[in-house]
RNA sequence: GGAUGGGUGGCCGAGUGGUUUAAGGCGCACGCCUGGAAAGCGUGUGGGCGGGCAACCGUCUCGCGAGUUCGAAUCUCGCCCCAUCCGCCA
């Protein structure tokens, strides 16, 4: 969410960062009603504070001379009036108020000046990792070697759940269990992130905090009878931990790294990448969230995501790093880097790592703030995520990657001592 | 699910209709005192919004919302949350 002030004086500025995002056409005009209405809140303000100002001092009046046994009649008569004057301006103020907030959550957060413009076909591959192997190499897809090593169980897992619902088994188990280890360990014990274990299920404030409600209720798995939420991502829980607080100079700058099962109904998902394990409903994830100040959060999106790569590299799985163009980067985003495997079973680069900066846009939603230094006024932080990583497209991309020609899978060397064992067979 | 108790400022805690523009204490900041410190003394210490270059002024805020009233932390109604005990339970 905005700033409401960014009406009063930016709206230029609001309006070249629609038109970057390829939304001018949609979102002029949404821009325009809310100027207007901003000025008209001021003016409404001002009016009920005036009302509000009088009506405290003729109250004061009345106690004084009730409290000297003389009549007030005329006063007691003159906030009544005001009363029923404020009332109505009150009720004025209130709708405006709610109207401009309602287009405000409307408006997509502003892209920082290095990011391309325009939609997906700018997207800038700016680093790549690693030497990726062709797609024609005779690799057998994921889920077909999967099966065949006996490390999930698709038709089961659509028995007891449904179709996007994995069953892992033995190694393939073992292989989820290590890689949580490894991961939480590694941003834990190295990068310095406080570890966190988490809630699954939030309840409907949180859900409203990070932004996945009100408007995308229909794309989360919800328990109506207590009024929860299976949350999407780790993101979700962590990001609130700290809603509606003021941190004090000494808890900045943090870092939370978190494990946990992420649960998407996607419904309008059906047809593409439904093979195997390349979209799901249920998937685990490492999470990484920071609470950076303004001066340093671009920075640390480079250090986020350095750490997500550091995980492909430890797993020997070659990336390539996507800037994204303001049209593809996410609502709340002002910069993102997407890290992307390549499939040489599928033949297509999967996304398993999204990291963003999202300036003051959540906090300010989340009402997250802090204050640079004792006596200071707060001021919001600024929030940074990113996956690192998504198990399931990452088992995938291993399974076919480290594929031998016997049909067996090498475990990267990192990985060993959390697994076991050398080589999936 | 049942019962009881409770939500006041960073924390503790007073306050049942008008000098409460929220007492007092703790904590914190600054100053005085001191060779230095502690203690002591003094001053100041929430957040949002609006106006102003600023100092500052105004307004809202005692869990949330509505109501009664000239006036609500205080009275009425509804809701939310927390704690403890019981029941159930991995």
């Amino acid at each position: 969410m905005h700033d409401i002030r960014l009406l009063r004086d930016q709206m230029p500025h609001l309006r070249e960062a629609m038109r970057r995002r390829g939304k001018l056409d949609e979102l002029g005009p949404v821009l325009d009603r809310a100027e207007a209405l901003e000025k008209e809140r001021r003016e409404a303000i001002a009016a009920v504070e005036e009302l509000q100002a009088r009506r405290n001092k003729v109250t004061q009046e009345v106690a004084k001379l009730r409290k000297a046994g003389e009549p007030a009649d005329d006063l007691m008569a003159e906030s009544r009036a005001i009363g029923e004057q404020l009332t109505d301006l009150d009720a004025r103020r209130t709708s405006v108020e709610a109207e401009v907030h309602q287009l405000l959550l409307e408006l997509p957060n502003i892209t920082l000046e290095e990011v391309p413009e325009g939609g997906e076909e700018n997207n800038q591959v700016v680093r790549a990792w690693g030497e990726p192997r062709a797609a024609e190499s005779g690799v057998i897809p994921h889920w077909e070697i999967g099966e065949k090593l006996g490390l999930m169980d698709l038709p089961r897992g659509a028995k007891i759940s449904g179709s996007g619902f994995i069953v892992y088994r033995g190694a393939g188990a073992r292989l989820v269990r290590a890689l949580m280890n490894f991961m939480v360990n590694t941003h834990a014990d190295e990068h310095g992130y406080e570890e966190l274990w988490v809630p699954l299920l939030v309840n409907r404030n949180t859900m409203t905090g990070t932004g996945q409600l009100p408007k995308f209720e229909d794309d989360m798995y919800a328990v109506p009878s207590d009024d929860l939420f299976l949350i999407p991502t780790a993101e979700v829980p962590i990001t609130n931990l700290y809603r509606e607080e003021i941190l004090e100079p000494a808890d900045m700058p943090r870092s939370f790294v978190a494990f946990s099962a992420c649960f998407r109904r996607e419904a309008g998902s059906a047809g593409k990448d439904t093979r195997g394990l390349l979209r799901v409903h249920e998937f685990d994830k490492v999470e990484l969230v920071r609470y950076a100040t303004p001066e340093n959060s671009r920075q640390e999106l480079e250090l986020l995501t350095s750490h997500a790569e550091k995980m492909l590299q430890l797993l020997e799985l070659p990336y390539r790093v996507l800037l994204l163009a303001a049209g593809d980067t996410g609502f709340s985003s002002a910069m993102t880097y997407d890290l992307e495997v390549f499939s040489p079973g599928v033949g297509k680069w999967l996304e398993v790592s999204s990291c963003s900066v999202f300036t003051d846009f959540q906090a300010r939603r989340a009402n997250i703030r802090y204050r640079a230094a004792a006596g200071e006024k707060p001021r919001f932080v600024h929030t940074l995520n990113g996956s690192a990583l998504a198990f399931s497209r990452i088992i995938a991309a291993m399974l076919e990657h480290h594929q031998q020609p016997d049909g067996s899978v090498t475990v990267p060397a990192a990985l060993r001592p959390y697994l076991g064992r050398d080589v999936l067979r």
